[in-house]
DNA sequence: CTGTATCCCTCCTGATACTG
DNA sequence: CAGTATCAGGAGGGATACAG
């Protein structure tokens, strides 16, 4: 309601804006745009919990295409939030887990998870009430 | 690259997803697709500066086309995060304002904006790399 | 000043089928 | 088992013109 009053961590944004970086060449976009994925974050999650072959993950997260699983996880491994091993078994198989960054990064998605479940009922609720008006 | 321990946050994590919600029904969801808008964080920081007018914001934010800045800031007052208060001068004007909920975001996205200041110069360097072998 | 309406186009995503 | 190829649908986003 009214205008919070400035931090720390909320400078750092400020500089980071007025550092003058475009909107193509912003790091905050860099990061951000993992989160917007349909599935990063979720594979981020399942590979938290322990490195995973590919076919593992696949039955985590069923509702995953296999395209979608190859194509985020290559995206991941190329911004080096997971590395991707493959071993020379008999069918060969690959095995993905978090790098150190990867798991630096976790926390963060962490706190949003902790936020979100705190504030997703009153979200629904302001988003129920503003739809009535219309 | 090693799995990382367990720690408090992330068993939230873990909690969310064992309470059964299914991917449309993911209260997390609810948060990162407000995040994933090209334009939804940026708008947030800006605000947080202070409550600012359509006009203000639409100069402050160059590169947003009228229909988007409408468009997201209708987004972000019907999930709660900013309020809109139309004020009856001559030429009407329109005030935007960060709700007390979407406030309470914003430590979040600094958070996210600080690793990403930490980060970005590494991503790139990976990037590049993963790219020269391609 | 603060929006709406329209058109258009790209990218993300899913479904399916196929290969080493 | 792990991955690629192809096609199709829909949402997100931009440019422009118009309206209260």
């Amino acid at each position: 309601m009214t205008a919070t009053p400035m931090n720390e961590p909320i400078m750092d944004l400020v500089a980071a804006k007025e550092r003058g970086f475009t909107l193509d060449d912003c790091p905050v976009r860099d990061v951000l745009d993992k989160l917007s994925g349909k599935w990063a974050t979720l594979l981020l999650f399942e590979l938290h919990i322990g490195p995973k072959r590919f076919g593992v993950l696949r039955r985590s997260v069923p509702d995953i295409s296999q395209r979608m699983l190859t194509q985020t996880l290559r995206t991941l491994e190329r911004d080096g939030f997971i590395s991707r091993t493959v071993k020379p078994t008999k069918p060969p198989s690959v095995e993905y887990a978090l790098t150190d960054m990867g798991a630096s990064f976790m926390p963060l998605i962490a706190e949003i998870v902790a936020w979100a479940d705190q504030n997703h009922e009153q979200i629904r609720l302001m988003r129920r009430t503003f739809d009535a008006v219309e």
